[in-house]
DNA sequence: TGGGCAGAAGTTTTT
DNA sequence: CTTCTGCCCA
């Protein structure tokens, strides 16, 4: 019996082998989160307090997920069939594909990325006549999720104003139009998934019956609904332990709660709170710059990192002219590192924005030094594998007009705009999908349709018995889809893709246990025969709830087996849930390029932080968030902790960006940072004697200024009292007096609406021209400052 | 039906 | 400056 306890220090030891209670483990950057996590499953299970189908373990991205299954098989021999581990998304996939009718959902719905749900967003608002100028569908699709995120359904949303009343109508009507396509997106798949709980009791029971081990990694990035979900699952006796980091709660842009953790300490009476403060990355400068800089933010649960390794190398400083110059110094120094023998893997050049890569990609080009930039086009997110999931998609369920609409045209079939336009006309008139509208078009464009169907339907008789890979491959021929890339001059790439998503689907279907000839559209018998006793591992298991409840009565069926998924339909799930990787690039053994974001969870020996400048980083944007500037201090205690051993800051005093040369002053967070841990390879200019004082309102974000002379920029200057000495800022001119009481448009009192804050009032304007701001009282935001060039604020009559 | 062009917009991102 | 979108024309 492998020890497992070994060599865990005294916290990890403690976290690891809690009694089954809820716990909350503060966990901080390089201090072995994942190890807890995974060896807490491991001991549970060995100690049999727990068997594997006891377990639920929940992370945020399908790379973490795997990490967990593939680090703890690796510890313990288990089967891992009857595990639920996995995203939040890809469980509740699961539980909705076991329990779809209770769910109200067809067998084969089909889930939704983003870039479909904003299709099918635009298609709705086109057939409705929607003005998409006044109703912009970008923001209408922030408006649906941001309510489901919220658990909010349409007739639970505020609608105060007209605007919120025309978005919760649109709500109301995309939901149909989901409805009756049979598909879902990715909050709809929590939000059933938690409504399925809600109103079942039976199931509800079931489940809460079965989980006795809840474990959420990364706690401080979920949502209202997700911790919601959580609490249904845990029920009244279930324990959940939650591993998180407030401090590396970044992702509160995208609906992220920290709050939760808070609240979980409070509702579940949380009894142990573990900190993990040995730090086992860095050396000793790297962290106390971490420490003293998150000490700036205000609400923590509090954590601060120790080292037993020395100090370690100063944190090295440089302020360079021009981007362009802080990338050739960069690039200067990474070659260095590489003479110095180390690889370029562990070498990893960080940023705040994706535009910033240009400048450092250039130069490393011109270097000859191997990159790789991460982000980016992603696998099935590229346009012929949607292309041919279209036509998986329409196989399984015809109902699907996103499908349909994706392809019925391509390759091009002699069906144009007026023909789908007629056929989306009829499809409303009766209510029903475009596939289905199609006997209702009349001649020669219905026949062209006719057609199509007919292709459709010859392809799901054709494929009836064939197996996932035989289909996609079958597909991807019969649908003419080969044929027109290969007459394509740069078509060869991606016919090599289609062929890849033929290698994709049989990977998959090997990797998930399906046997290669299982028919694509039919549930595997197999499978569920021998899925039943879906633990396998100790006698006990004759009583374990997940085994008796493939015969409880008064649930479901087929649902019982929540892997009673056709193969189809599971490749599909997949390629929504999990995009896949981002094109690798370059050489294996490359310098890793990326936004702080991204760097999240990874360490390199060394790092470089460019761009450190007020408006980059800090962004401008996130002064407009109340907590803004808290959550970019976040972000750069993120990107500080992937340093090991050696860790580079550089600002830039002027910065090419949007056709426009802006100049910036270093970083508030240099100043915030211990001094005797930083060597500045270039002088140290103070801050104050160089700039001048630095406004402390709520517009901070203007503490950079477009160069005056040039004039073009939205931003341009014209706040005066800048000492001007060297260099770029030599050529500021005093600018006060240029101020003119130009109109903008606005007055004090003014009702406006804003998209993302709602509607609010003015009080206060100031500045004219393209640096007019007006500060609005928001019903729901509060006060704020906004650029009227930037903000697009709208009159409400 | 597709190409060409003008105009807009440009933090961060996973599912 | 660059990239994407939507529109118009041949």
């Amino acid at each position: 019996m492998p020890d497992l306890l070994a060599n865990l220090n005294p916290e990890q030891l403690a976290a690891v082998t809690l009694p089954n209670e809820p716990a909350l483990i503060l966990a901080g950057a390089g201090s072995g989160k994942t190890r807890v996590l995974i060896t807490r499953i491991a001991w549970l299970i060995q100690q049999r307090f727990a068997t594997p189908a006891t377990v639920l373990a929940v992370t945020f991205t399908n790379k973490a997920a795997r990490e967990m299954m593939g680090r703890l098989t690796a510890l313990l021999p288990i089967d891992t069939r009857g595990m639920w581990i996995g995203t939040f998304h890809g469980l509740c996939n699961r539980m909705l594909r076991a329990h779809h009718r209770d769910a109200g959902l067809p067998a084969t719905f089909q889930i939704l990325d983003t870039a479909d749900q904003l299709s099918a967003i635009k298609r709705l608002m086109k057939g409705l006549g929607v003005d998409d100028e006044k109703y912009p569908p970008k923001n209408l699709q922030y408006f649906i999720n941001n309510a489901k995120e919220q658990g909010l359904r349409p007739d639970q949303v505020d609608a105060s104003d007209t605007f919120n009343q025309k978005f919760v109508e649109l709500y109301r009507a995309y939901e149909q139009q989901c409805q009756r396509e049979g598909v879902v997106d990715f909050p709809e798949l929590l939000l059933r998934c938690y409504e399925l709980l809600v109103h079942h009791a039976p199931l509800r029971a079931h489940y809460q019956a079965r989980f006795k081990h809840i474990l959420v990694d990364e706690f401080q990035d979920t949502n209202k609904l997700q911790y919601a979900w959580l609490k249904l699952l845990a029920g009244p006796s279930n324990a959940i332990f939650a591993v998180g980091d407030d401090d590396q709660s970044i992702y509160a842009f995208r609906g992220a709660n920290v709050g939760n953790m808070r609240d979980f300490e409070r509702e579940f009476n949380v009894r142990h709170l573990i900190k993990l403060e040995q730090n086992y990355r860095s050396h000793g400068y790297i962290l106390d710059a971490a420490n003293q800089l998150i000490a700036n933010n205000a609400r923590r649960l509090g954590k601060n990192l120790r080292t037993d390794a020395g100090h370690g190398e100063p944190v090295r400083v440089y302020e360079a002219a021009t981007d362009t110059q802080e990338a050739a110094w960069a690039v200067e120094e990474i070659r260095a590192l590489m003479n110095q023998g180390l690889a370029r893997g562990e070498i990893a050049v960080l940023y705040r924005s994706n535009a910033q890569s240009r400048a450092i990609e250039h130069t490393l080009v011109s270097a000859g030094i191997p990159y790789r930039v991460y982000g980016g086009l992603r696998f099935f997110e590229r346009q012929e594998i949607k292309h041919a999931l279209a036509y998986l998609r329409l196989i399984d369920n015809g109902n699907d007009d996103t499908a349909f609409a994706r392809v019925v045209n391509f390759p091009t079939r002699g069906i144009g705009a007026r023909t789908i336009e007629q056929l989306a006309d009829a499809a409303r008139l009766y209510n029903c999908s475009m596939a289905a509208a199609i006997p209702y078009v009349t001649g020669k464009a219905g026949s062209s349709l006719a057609s199509f169907a007919n292709l459709i339907a010859k392809m799901r008789v054709e494929t009836e018995r064939m197996s996932l890979p035989e289909t996609v491959e079958y597909v991807v021929r019969t649908s003419g889809l080969a044929e027109f890339y290969e007459g394509e001059r740069e078509g060869q790439d991606r016919l090599e893709n289609l062929q890849e998503l033929v290698n994709a689907a049989t990977a998959f279907v090997s990797e998930e246990g399906y046997g290669l000839d299982t028919p694509a559209r039919s549930i595997p018998l197999s499978r569920g025969a021998s899925a039943a006793p879906e633990i396998g591992f100790s006698p006990d298991d004759a009583g374990d709830p997940a085994t008796t409840v493939l015969d409880a009565p008064g649930l479901d069926e087929p649902a019982q087996n929540p892997d009673l998924m056709t193969p189809l339909a599971g490749f599909l799930s997949h390629a929504s849930l999990e995009a896949g990787e981002s094109q690798a690039q370059a050489g294996e053994d490359a310098v890793q390029l990326m936004t702080v974001h991204a760097a999240k969870g990874l360490e390199f020996t060394a790092v470089f932080i460019t761009g450190l400048e007020e408006g980059l980083f800090p962004h401008e944007n996130s002064a407009i968030e109340p907590e803004g500037l808290e959550e970019e201090r976040r972000l750069m205690y993120v990107a500080i902790t992937r340093a090991k051993e050696r860790l580079y800051l550089s600002f830039a005093q002027s910065r090419m960006l949007h056709g426009q040369t802006r100049y910036n002053i270093r970083s508030r967070f240099f100043d915030e940072l211990p001094q005797e841990t930083l060597k500045w390879l270039t002088p140290k200019a103070e801050a104050g004697a160089r700039w001048g004082g630095r406004s402390d309102n709520a517009g901070w974000g203007r503490d950079w200024f477009a160069r005056p002379d040039r004039q073009q920029g939205r931003y341009g200057g014209s706040y005066g009292g800048y000492a001007a000495t060297e260099g770029a800022a030599a050529a500021l001119p005093a600018f006060a007096n240029e101020q003119r009481e130009a109109d903008t448009g606005f007055r004090v009192g003014q009702q406006v609406f804003h998209t993302k804050f709602g509607e609010g009032a003015i009080t206060a304007l100031e500045g004219s021209g393209a640096d007019a701001r007006a500060q609005v009282r928001f019903k729901r935001h509060g006060e704020k400052w906004l650029a009227l060039a930037v903000a697009k604020l709208q009159v409400v009559e």
